[in-house]
DNA sequence: CTGAAAGCGCTTACAG
DNA sequence: CTGAAAGCGCTTACAG
């Protein structure tokens, strides 16, 4: 059964004995218009007996605008990771589109969808402005989508990209976690990468790993260094190849949660204790880190405020175009757990 | 600057030197329309020429419809728990929405906004339909809602209400856990609830349970449960609880990881040993299972397919009207791990 | 097989 | 301070 007919401005208009254009004005508040506190009351009493509300997508056309950003959420090999953050990110962008009056839509792109399936969403306006979440390359689409002036916004970084960014500050994070790691006395430090180093992030983690271990006067060596690849297998594998050399190292700085618990195995496997034997600072903070044995110092990502700052953005853009501050790095903050043996602010279970 | 002036269907209309009408029903593959081939191919060329995409606003005023799905994600007491089951949720909606060329907005509902802040989703026409998960109560606005014919579809069940749901069976879930624990010869077999009992999940599992337990013979004593209340702390306390008697169960079903990891923790604590001197089965299959010390056996609840098939009911009932199976129940399925020391199928860290 | 015209339900200069 | 009219860009009976 089709619902009720529902009741237009034009209703309200004749109900309330004025014209639409008025109806539009005290509905919308439209500032400026000084219209008699008399009509104005007549107009929303005869819209709320009527059940009256403007009809979105006649608004939408009307004003050329959708109120409406659209999150594209592609998935790759590190999709279990990044769901992870999924949640918290999607409230942080949320609650700020919320504060300006927009919406969301939330698009997935799976694996083997052509890697422009979302440029529909640009192209047909069913969106004013595309975050996108862990894009794999700069692609001419996507160059030509901000060249014509698209408001887009990414989640995570693409290297020599013009397109506006939020990311974590990656390099930063990494260096928290080794310089921990040297404030407690170690000297032969490794790290396992978090992903292969065509990742952006994975680059930027490795890089600050260096420049601490340099600034600190310790040597930098290859053959501590190991690259990960999302999960818990690589972190595994790579921490039992660390461990097989003559001299190991007395820590390992792993830049990946998940990766990490995969490396705790390793030493245990080895009949090695953490953080006796080897020290571990991961990269996350996802939830289970409290539960792993011993519970995970990591490096926490903030996953809330990435996904506010990054809405945040979007709505600048849509409303002045480029913004002040065109790529912003968030703060990343050490959590002292029990796996890399610092006994005074450890959580031991 | 303003993007380059967008093309029309009219722009479209006079290259191909056909009428606006023409170039709709070629562009939107109408069938029984019969066109001819060369002037189906002269269209379609200068659509692609003048990069014409016909705009999402227009369309759907004049068609009458979004193609938009909104989820409208309830966030209370129990928000982190609901977040971890978030991602696949999603993935199973939008893949399932997407088959349909269905959009989907999403909507957290935080705990400050006003229960009834969604209907604007409806009352505004910015989707065809609404896909509630985690309702608190079956509020009078989504029965006027759902009276006046608007496509809802529940995730998660109300107590008596009309509105067609598709949850997970808790029951099943229940009885799975607890036949398990009796199979591997428990007879003193504890339970922690998930949540108060005026949750319709909480009071679904612990009937599971009860039923099993009468079925097997076995006495159903009060004494041996336990209220949760979502997070660990809760499950700590409730363990703590119940090996505090004269004589505590050999075995706990608890109805969620969270709380069961507080309850592993509790058992622990008390210088016991899991499964040794308690086993435990756990509810949910949350990531951090796999990582807890032992890992946890416990009922996977399969949130990709409940996604997928909330969907797939909104998709029935929007084309449809009523769905054919207005209230559906997902199975659930056992993971043993090594908790509940099963030794056969267990997987031991 | 194709076109002229009305209609979807708003907003917004433009007059008065 | 308020209204008549055009316009947003499509789709869809209705004719021919």
């Amino acid at each position: 059964m089709p619902s009720p007919k529902r009741s237009t401005s034009y209703d309200v208009a004749r109900l309330a004995g004025v014209s639409r254009t008025t109806v539009s004005l005290v509905l919308n508040n439209v500032p400026n218009v000084h219209i008699s506190p008399e009509t104005r009351q007549r107009i929303l009493e005869a819209a709320q007996q009527l059940h009256y509300y403007p009809h979105a997508s006649a608004r939408r056309l009307a004003q050329g605008k959708t109120a409406t950003v659209a999150l594209v959420w592609h998935r790759g090999p590190d999709a279990d990771y990044r769901d992870a953050f999924l949640p918290a990110l999607l409230q942080g962008i949320t609650r700020a589109l919320r504060a300006h009056g927009y919406h969301l839509i939330f698009r997935p792109l799976e694996p083997d969808e052509p890697d422009d399936a979302f440029l529909e969403l640009a192209q047909g306006r069913h969106a004013d402005g595309l975050i996108l979440s862990g894009p794999r390359a700069d692609s001419p689409y996507l160059h030509a989508l901000h060249e014509e002036g698209f408001p887009l916004v990414l989640h995570g970084q693409l290297p020599d990209s013009e397109i506006p960014s939020v990311d974590v500050d990656n390099c930063q994070g990494a260096r928290q976690a080794v310089e921990h790691l040297i404030r407690l006395g170690h000297r032969r430090i490794g790290m396992i990468t978090n992903a292969p180093l065509d990742y952006v992030a994975s680059r930027q983690r490795l890089e600050g790993y260096r420049q601490t271990l340099r600034e600190a006067g310790l040597p930098v060596e290859e053959s501590l260094v190991r690259i990960g690849n999302f999960d818990e297998e690589s972190g595994y594998h790579a921490m039992q190849s660390l461990l097989a050399q003559p001299t190991p190292p007395t820590a390992v700085f792993v830049a990946s949660d998940m990766v990490a618990m995969g490396a705790l195995k390793a030493v245990w496997d080895r009949g090695l204790r953490v953080p006796d034997d080897v020290a571990i600072v991961g990269f996350d903070d996802l939830a289970a880190t409290r539960f792993t044995i011993p519970p995970l110092t990591t490096v926490r990502v903030p996953a809330f405020q990435l996904g506010h700052e990054t809405a945040e953005q979007m709505m600048e853009i849509i409303a002045h175009g480029a913004p002040a501050h065109p790529h912003i790095l968030l703060p990343t903050s050490l959590v002292v757990r029990a796996s890399c043996g610092a006994p005074a602010t450890s959580e031991r279970r």
